[in-house]
DNA sequence: ATCTATTAGTTGTTGTACTAACTATTATTG
DNA sequence: CAATAATAGTTAGTACAACAACTAATAGAT
């Protein structure tokens, strides 16, 4: 490891945020969320932003095409979204929260703010902004 | 977002971290080097460590034992690594490079260390430090 | 208006992650 | 020493990630 100092941070990087998911899925098994942590935050995505096209969505999550197709295709066996006909093109769709799924988020949402707090004892404000900043840097650079 | 600061580390850290492990993976396609990023590890650990178990291997580069085991079958397919029978323990075996194996490391370890240090640009030693500080704080604290 | 290019979404394949359940072997302890 | 517990590794099942190839539909160009 001592030779090549810039390929630590891939190691750490990855450890970290395996970890970091990981953690939040147990939480969430524990609590009983009928969700992945992947479906969870295409579930945030739709609440926060209104019922939007699979692409669009894939561009503001950063998951491929694909991936986005699959993880719906799971929320949809749950009956927590629906794929509705897209008014003006009928290659998409209207992804939208159903009711039961605009309930769920409404009682996980603080839920999860905690779980997703916990990462940052003994850590301050400072640290945040510095660590995504470097984050963004990273991911600009090999854009 | 902006409700939920805390929420976004682990977003930004996730789509960091896969980007990351896409560009060098696609690098290594673009060379024609015959192993994925992962694979890579394995065997830079065995490389630099020389040989060992399978779950000292796990313990090394933090996957679980399963993981171990797949990536493994594939360098074993490859000629790259070869499970040898451990001395003291039949349930284990001796994991090592093969002649081969030994080679792709030589070669490729330099290339690969240039292409780790593209994500660095425009960041310095300091920011290098203090984001292996953030990225080991929270490992520990989801520990 | 037709021909072509682009776009939205799906399917298939490979690889990794995590959990759980399992086999075989080794260690414990009663 | 025999019964039990712990350990090393594998297998099975589900989910996500990346890429490629595909279908259906729309947009653009002449």
């Amino acid at each position: 490891m001592h030779e090549e100092p810039y390929g630590e941070y891939s190691f750490l990087l990855d450890r970290t945020a395996r970890r970091v998911k990981q953690f939040a899925q147990q939480r969430f098994k524990v609590l009983k969320f009928p969700v992945t942590v992947d479906q969870w935050l295409i579930m945030k995505n739709i609440y926060e932003r209104g019922a939007m096209k699979q692409n669009e969505l894939a561009e503001l999550v950063f998951k491929d095409n694909p991936t986005v197709t699959r993880i719906i295709d799971l929320l949809c066996d749950k009956k927590l979204v629906a794929r509705n006909p897209h008014p003006n093109d009928r290659r998409s769709f209207q992804i939208e929260l159903t009711r039961e799924g605009k309930k769920k988020v409404d009682q996980l949402k603080p839920k999860i703010a905690d779980i997703r707090l916990q990462a940052w004892e003994g850590l301050s404000e400072k640290d945040f902004q510095h660590f995504k900043k470097v984050l963004n840097t990273i991911y600009k650079n090999l854009e």
